[in-house]
DNA sequence: TAAGTTTTATACCTATCGGTACGTTACCTC
DNA sequence: GAGGTAACGTACCGATAGGTATAAAACTTA
């Protein structure tokens, strides 16, 4: 019964090109022409695999997350509070100055598209972000190791705050080693 | 000799106009439509005052450091440096998450402008970051009152991290009352 | 009042935006 | 092979982007 014409292009390989766009670019400076350049496919094609621009950003953002982004999840899984911290700060580092990939966050990025087309995208990236700081909150009331000063949902705020300024400090320009220094900076100033 | 039409509107209102715009929606985000709207003035009458987009936003730039920013040259003359670092802190949270104005900072906002057109704007918002970031620091160097784990240049980098991740929830939502109580979070593993 | 000057408003320009209609091509099943 | 099906490439859509040509309007100086 079915059949019909194979597709040419993989997908996940399409979806990590489509990825760097947004990420390097961001979703409002990233148009569809410069969208089916790099993934090597033309618009018909695009939006039967991926629905329309929105849409092929909440997919693009799911697939950064469990990527790029899987550090944040996997940082919980370290034994102790300590760890888990270092790891987090670290972590968004390494990300978001990689030699390899663009500079800055494609989620702090996409909070800052506040055009009228950009709705969606900007609501998909909060959303994203709350349910990342709870599961560090639930976390971090787990830890027995962090300085007493803290309120786990404050120290995981805090933690969330330092990692968006990491990312901003990136997009800007900071060079990796520079902005791990200051992370080392910011770790010793919470945990000692 | 001179003579010629007066101008029908304000300059530096129709600027403040243009100010909250870029601000909300950002350089992307904003058209010209919204920006002849909200000026109450007309594309020909905005390219005579103020050049094209980009040079009119370097204007909005300027003024938004001199009027809403200028908290962070104006901590600079607190009389030691705890205060300097309180007031930096407290007044990104203020400037951010204000009632009357954008949720944001223009100039974070601004950095992550990275499409085509944005580059000017992308490099006038960087040079303005540096600048401010080296005049923290030499007053960091003149300060005696700081816990002597820090190098001036890397507490003056981690303050500017920090107030960086505060634009970002601040644009992401959160609101003033939770952010004051990250800067306070902030200045406590910073300084105590 | 006439000349000169600058701003105003309208109407328009080209390029590009996100998105789609449609006919062709390539595959699977029978 | 024939028929059905789905992806492909091209060519196009209306809307809007940033930016401007042009001429009427409002002022100053002479």
């Amino acid at each position: 019964m079915p059949g019909g014409r194979p597709r040419s292009f993989d997908a996940d390989a399409a979806l990590d090109r489509a990825l760097e766009v947004f990420w390097r670019h961001g979703y409002e400076g990233t148009s569809l022409t410069d969208l089916t350049t790099a993934m090597g496919i033309n618009k018909p094609s695009l939006y039967a695999a991926f629905g329309n621009k929105e849409e092929l950003f909440a997919k693009v953002l799911a697939r950064y997350l469990d990527g790029p982004g899987a550090y944040t999840a996997d940082a919980l899984d370290a034994s102790t509070g300590r760890e888990v911290v270092e790891q987090l700060i670290h972590g968004a580092v390494d990300l978001t100055a990689g030699q390899n990939t663009p500079h800055g966050c494609l989620c702090v990025n996409s909070v800052h598209a506040r055009g009228p087309d950009a709705h969606t995208v900007r609501q998909d990236a909060i959303a994203v972000r709350k349910a990342g700081e709870a599961a560090l909150r639930r976390r971090l009331e787990q830890a027995t190791d962090l300085p007493s000063r803290y309120e786990p949902a404050a120290l995981a705020a805090l933690i969330h705050t330092i990692s968006d300024g990491i990312a901003v400090q990136a997009a800007a320009g900071r060079s990796h080693d520079e902005l791990r220094q200051i992370g080392d900076s910011a770790l010793r100033a919470l945990l000692d």
